[in-house]
DNA sequence: ATAGGGTTAG
């Protein structure tokens, strides 16, 4: 955006002065107000000043735009693109399509302004067809040597990930600039080409800080701890860097869980926006740091930073996994206090925040107050219903969504399925499962294997469980064999146990958990040898243990236990806690 | 022309 130089009055036409000036909305409209009242109004500089102002980006009145418009005798093409790129710049591309639609019936109003705005519409709507269209009106034409016009056919095919077309405008334009080959390397890198990315980029003639940027995101979007270290080269190289170089390399780190390397480099960057911190929160979030998460949101907080629908995610994220209500209670409420809007992402995430802390309460009244709800709004809820071991409602969650015709995905089913589990609704489970290959044609995968495993096992249907894994299309991954090996532990079945620990060892996937679970198998139904034969195995071998913890929210701190740590501030009155509920079931 | 977000098994 262009700073707004110094009020200047001019002489022979004060008003147009104003509106040059004015930034609000309720100041253009007062103005307008005054140009009615004067014969200014037939000025065409006059209205395609006051078309521009109400159709800016910062106080946008499209309606109002729209209305003015229409009262213009005869409006000249810059008033047309005035109005199509308010349109698209306002998320309303059809309108400015229709804009379009109506210039075209007189040619002579379309000029090579006109096309990189309607071209740009064509790619937000993801118009093909029209996009196509104008492509061959473009050639038609003769606006080839106009490097906007051709930067817009570059970027409209970029939008639809249409390569081929696009390389095709590139390669055959005389007129390229920075944009356009930038636009290409963006492409490159959204198609997953990274390869194709670097030979661009070294073959450019020359680069900007967003060049380098695109590169540094690509790399970090192979996900591959190579590549990110090839990012790294990138970053250190790059002469001049911005705030979107900073984020794209934290990204890349933070994505792969690299968030010591991510915290660094957040804490050493010059200058922090939004987007930067929901980046270091959401990546600590996701990779099993919640509490961490949870602390740089309240920094974000006290630093002042206001957040947003997106930064608030990670935050809300981890509340689910730490199981902290009052916490996520409080942002719920900071949002709606801040007025912070709630598309159906937030709404989904804060449904299955509550549903994780256990106040399906709160849960039920966001998820039925959802103007619109997709799978995944209800995937929560199902998943959500059946953690808490209301496996009814939530198949009665999934039939309702069935009524309302919501297309299902193979993790709607992955939901069902495990809620199923968790209810013991055995042959619920079962039925929905024969359905999903039948009526919905969702080609089950070795995950939906795994819940019809772990559904059959947790009810003691081991002989079923193993025939399920002998019979099934895929090979069996270390998952489902311990699935089960979980279920012989409950239902005591020690010769399966083995046959399941030997496949284990067969996968490579014996690791001291299989074997601590083992021997507990033993121990259970009183093979003592056996059960200090694998203990010694377990030490010989060396294989370090994975310290389990977890984690509660009192008086919104988030205390964490860890297993065999009993010096804890709060583990002798837990104890006290436990010895008193003890002594309560015995009495 | 470049950066951030929701669902599965313990």
């Amino acid at each position: 955006m262009k700073t707004q130089s110094a009020f200047k009055l001019n002489q022979k036409n004060p008003l147009l002065s104003f509106l040059q000036f004015s930034k609000t909305t309720q100041q253009i409209l007062q103005i307008h107000a005054q140009l009615i009242t004067t014969n200014l109004i037939t000025d065409p500089f006059i209205l395609s000043q006051l078309l521009l102002s109400l159709t800016s980006p910062n106080a946008p009145n499209l309606n109002y735009a729209e209305l003015v418009f229409n009262r213009i005798h005869q409006p000249n093409s810059f008033m047309h693109n005035t109005m199509i790129k308010g349109y698209t710049q306002s998320s309303n591309p059809g309108k400015a399509l229709n804009f379009y639609v109506n210039m075209r019936s007189e040619s002579h109003l379309l000029d090579n302004y006109t096309y990189p705005f309607v071209l740009k519409a064509c790619g937000v709507l993801m118009g093909l067809v029209e996009g196509r269209e104008i492509h061959g009106e473009v050639v038609k034409r003769g606006f080839w040597s106009d490097v906007f016009v051709v930067n817009g056919l570059i970027g409209m095919y970029s939008k639809f990930g249409d390569m081929a077309s696009a390389r095709f405008v590139f390669d055959g334009s005389e007129v390229k600039d920075l944009v356009s080959w930038n636009i290409m390397l963006g492409l490159c890198v959204q198609s997953g080409d990274i390869r194709a990315a670097q030979k661009m980029f070294d073959e450019m003639p020359e680069k900007n800080v967003i060049s380098w940027s695109i590169m540094i995101d690509g790399y970090g979007k192979v996900k591959k701890v190579g590549d990110v270290t090839k990012a790294r080269l990138l970053f250190d190289h790059m002469p001049i860097k911005d705030m979107v170089s900073w984020s794209s390399m934290i990204d890349a780190y933070a994505k792969i869980g690299k968030v010591v390397a991510a915290h660094q480099l957040f804490d050493e960057m010059p200058e922090k926006n939004v987007i930067s911190w929901s980046i270091m929160i959401d990546g600590y979030a996701q990779h099993g740091k919640p509490k961490e998460a949870l602390n740089l949101f309240r920094q974000m907080l006290c630093q002042g930073v206001r957040p947003d629908m997106v930064s608030v995610m990670g935050a809300i994220s981890a509340c689910s996994q730490l199981g902290a209500l009052d916490q996520g209670r409080w942002i719920h409420m900071y949002m709606k206090r801040t007025r912070i809007t709630m598309d159906i992402l937030v709404q989904t995430a804060l449904v299955d925040m509550y549903m994780k802390c256990g106040s399906l309460d709160e849960a039920h009244r966001i998820f039925y107050s959802m103007p619109k709800k997709t799978v995944v709004s209800y995937n929560v809820m199902i998943v959500g219903l059946g953690i808490n071991g209301f496996g009814e409602e939530a198949l009665e969650c999934f039939a309702q969504m069935e009524r309302e015709g919501i297309p299902k995905d193979d993790l709607i089913f992955l939901g069902v399925l495990t809620a199923c589990s968790h209810a013991g609704l055995v042959t619920e489970g079962f039925h929905i499962f024969e359905r999903m290959k039948k009526d919905y044609k969702v080609e089950p995968k070795v995950e939906h294997y795994n819940c019809l495993v772990d559904l059959l096992a947790r009810a003691g249907q081991l002989e079923q469980a193993l025939n399920v894994i002998e019979s099934m299309p895929m090979k069996p991954n270390s998952a489902l064999w311990g699935t089960l090996l979980l279920a012989c532990r409950t239902h005591r079945k020690v010769a399966l146990a083995e046959f399941v620990v030997e496949r284990l060892v067969e996968l490579k996937a014996d690791n001291s958990g299989v074997y601590v679970l083992l021997s507990n198998i033993y121990a259970d139904v009183g093979m003592w040898n056996d059960a200090l034969r694998i203990r010694k195995l377990i030490k010989d071998r060396n294989m370090k243990k994975e310290t389990g913890s977890s984690a509660i929210e009192v008086d919104g701190n988030i205390i964490e236990f860890v297993s065999g740590e009993m010096n804890h501030v709060w583990s002798q009155e837990l104890k006290s806690i436990v010895h008193s509920f003890l002594r309560m079931s015995i009495s």
